[in-house]
DNA sequence: CGCTAGGTTGAGCGGACTCAACGACGGTGG
DNA sequence: CCACCGTCGTTGAGTCCGCTCAACCTAGCG
């Protein structure tokens, strides 16, 4: 953070058009969005289970999750977010949460009114697609997950989670030469997947050891990109980060 | 099967009714998209990963699932489909497959060519957030059953997945009294829910033992469905099976 | 300076796995 | 018609990955 730029819905834009380009209409409509650009705490609920909201959240600074509280305090974490993501795009069109979402960090978030998006993606399809895609990419780490938890031992699944978090910073802007921000407990990558944070932290004491990698003060530094992403049999085409040839 | 109707995309039509009401011309033009009607056999892959489908597939009758195959012959399911359903929608925006999809029956579906969905989504903005929205459930499921293999015993997950089986078909009028067919193996019950069949096979047998569920020649009975849910701490929330009022 | 959240380590346990055998059933072909 | 075979379901015995409980350490922070 040498001098942070203001954070805005700029940040939207370039994410959409990494996918498919806008015509200058588009965009000025997109600019045209009412929006409240709110600063948030750490672990600060955004939106909670069973709530109805009428706006969406757009990240601009920091991370978030969504989440699940079982009985018994058991949580399952179902994403990690980070900025130029909508964690709740999907209030756009189910109306009552089935998760939460929280900050993990300090965040800024700007909040746009569902009334907006709606009044938007109704003149613009191409826009409606690219929102409508986004939520497909997210279907589909959802997923991979589910092999993580199912079908992966907890080594190969913390190994692989390691390696899309990087793909996807990589992809925005946040991460490169295989060093990132992660700043997230032991637990969180636990409750992520499935796990306990005592065997997490010996898997992760075990990776240390093998030389891949180091986690240290929230940073993650991979060493040897090959072997982890061999070790966890990773295969990246989940997250359809290939640019998509213009509709 | 008394006397079967000739299978038909009318099933979309209703579909897509029971959250938003169409008007003639949405209608019409549901009607007058081109499809290709073919019946399959069971075990018979419909798309396949890595797969660049230029085509959905709308099921008429029968069941299918989506799946992924790893290293060591390992197999994630991530969901089961019903007729109504269009299990790969998401290739309309996803060019690439991230995995595959077969039948689990002998089944009916009708193929529809990406092209004149993408013309249908562009007109009709309400029909874009129909199936929009559909691929938002399929997503919350996913969540649920990230639920179900990180954080619940093999029994909840098991009679988790019977609860949510059962008010999935009964919001298509194929299952009512709590009795349901269920054309599944053991073994695909173990790979939807990241367990082993020999597993699932005894925690099969606790359930009937414990006299909730018989599950016979494919047929699954619920004799005790408030226990049932009880067991498993059942939510059906995230299936947002409740009518939508008209956008 | 003390409190708290997060990380680390040890010891023992148990739910789910592995390997293996066998039974039930339906389809198929001689 | 029945022998054969493959798929699916069932059961037993032994193992292990990841859990539980518990203690302790470290660093940031009010």
């Amino acid at each position: 953070m040498t001098s942070a730029p203001k954070p805005s819905i700029d940040i939207l834009i370039r994410k959409l058009e990494s996918i498919a380009p806008l015509s200058d209409e588009e965009r000025r409509a997109i600019e045209g969005l009412s929006i409240m650009i709110r600063p948030l705490k750490p672990d600060q609920d955004i939106v909670r289970d069973y709530d109805r909201p009428s706006q969406c959240c757009l990240m601009l600074e920091g991370w978030a999750c969504r989440y699940k509280l079982l009985s018994q305090g058991k949580r399952q974490i179902f994403s990690f977010h980070v900025p130029g993501d909508i964690p709740d795009l999907q209030s756009l069109h189910l109306n009552v949460m089935d998760h939460s979402l929280c900050t993990l960090t300090p965040a800024t978030v700007a909040f746009i009114p569902h009334h907006g998006l709606h009044e938007l993606t109704a003149r613009f399809p191409r826009i409606a697609a690219a929102f409508w895609r986004d939520t497909l990419v997210d279907a589909a780490i959802f997923r991979e997950w589910m092999v993580g938890m199912g079908r992966r031992s907890a080594e190969e699944a913390i190994a692989h989670l390691f390696c899309e978090m990087y793909l996807k910073l990589q992809a925005v802007g946040l991460a490169q030469n295989h060093i990132y921000r992660l700043p997230i407990t032991q637990s969180d990558v636990a409750d992520a997947l499935g796990l306990t944070n005592v065997h997490v932290n010996r898997v992760l004491k075990e990776l240390r050891t093998k030389g891949l990698i180091t986690l240290m003060g929230g940073t993650l530094q991979v060493h040897d990109w090959t072997e982890l992403t061999k070790l966890c049999d990773f295969d990246p085409t989940y997250l359809h980060l290939e640019q998509q040839r213009a509709a």
